[in-house]
DNA sequence: AACAATAATGAGAATGATTATCATTCGCAA
DNA sequence: TTGCGAATGATAATCATTCTCATTATTGTT
C-alpha cells in the first residue's frame, strides 16, 4: 500500500491507472521513459490503460512532484522518477543511452550567473550530447536503430 | 550583396525567400525567434512566403551553421544568427525574455564530466529558467501574456 | 540575352506528439 | 451501499512540423 500513500499525500486519488504506472517507475530500472513507452510497457505486461490516460497521469505526476519531465531532443517528453536528488544528464546521440551526473561547481556557478544579471534562478537544465565510444551502445535496452 | 556571399559559401543558391530570412536574423536585434515568428514577421513586413519554406529555410541555415536551433520550452524551436561566439541562455519564466551569458569554468566542467564517464562530448545545452524580478519584463517584445 | 537542367518555392495534405471532449465508470465519504 | 464528483478511455481536435507535387526561379552554358 505504500504507492497509495504515495498518491495521496500527492493529492491524487488512488486510482488503477495511477498506480500501474507508478508501479512501472518505481519497479524499473529503465528510468528514462516517453508517454508512448509507459503506454506499450504496460499493455506488453498485459494491463489495460488508454494513452490519454497515460498523458495526463505523466502530467499529474509531474506537477505533483513524483516524476521530472525532460526533452532530451526536442521532439518528445521522456519522465523519470523524481528521487529527490537533483542530477543532470549525459545523452548518447549514438545508442541514446542515459547516464546522470551531478557537479557541484556548475550547481552554483549557474545559480551565480543568474543572480549576477538579476535573475531569480527557478530552474534549469542541462543536458550534454555526447558519443559513448561505443562502450555502452551494446547494452542499452532503448538503442536507437540509426538510419 | 554580402548576404548573397554568405548563402554561396554556405553551399545555397542565392534566393528570394533565403534572402529574406537572412536580413531579418541580421538586421534584427530580436534574437530569437520560431519559425512562425519568421513567418509573421516577414508578412507584416511586406513579404510574400510561404511558412514550409520557412521551415526549411531555418533547417537548411541550421546545418549550414548560420543559425543556432534552441528549445527553451520543449515544444517549438527557436532560433538565433551564429555569431561565433557560444554561450548559454538564461529565460525568464514570466515574461519569456532571454538573457546570453559564457562561464568559462561551467564550460570545462561540462566536458570533464562526460569525458570522465567514458564520453566525448559533442554538444550542450544549458538553459537557466528563472524571475526577471520585473526589471525586464516591460522592455521586452515578446512579453508573454500570462493566463 | 535566351536556354535548359536542376533546385527551390508554396499551397495544402499528412504526420507525430499531445490535449480536449464527453459519455461511461470508478473511488471514496456518508 | 449509495451517490456524487472525479477519473477513465475512445476518439476527435490541435499544434508544430514535414511531405507532396505542380509551378517557378536560379545558374551555368550557349
Amino acid at each position: 500500500m505504500s504507492q497509495s500513500l504515495d498518491l495521496k499525500s500527492a493529492g491524487l486519488k488512488s486510482t488503477l491507472p495511477r498506480l500501474k504506472v507508478l508501479s512501472l517507475f518505481e519497479s524499473g530500472n529503465e528510468c528514462h521513459l516517453s508517454a508512448e513507452d509507459v503506454y506499450k510497457k504496460l499493455l506488453a505486461g498485459g494491463e489495460d490503460i488508454g494513452l490519454a490516460t497515460v498523458y495526463r497521469v505523466l502530467t499529474q505526476f509531474e506537477q505533483a512532484g513524483l516524476l521530472i519531465r525532460h526533452h532530451f531532443q526536442g521532439d518528445k517528453s521522456v519522465f523519470e522518477l523524481n528521487q529527490g536528488k537533483h542530477h543532470d544528464h549525459i545523452v548518447c546521440l549514438q545508442c541514446g543511452v542515459v547516464e546522470e551526473f551531478y557537479d557541484a561547481t556548475i550547481e552554483s556557478r549557474q545559480k551565480k550567473a543568474a543572480a549576477d544579471r538579476g535573475f531569480a534562478m527557478h530552474d534549469h537544465s542541462l543536458y550534454i550530447y555526447a558519443d559513448c565510444t561505443k562502450l555502452k551502445c551494446p547494452n542499452n535496452p532503448f538503442k536507437k536503430s540509426l538510419p
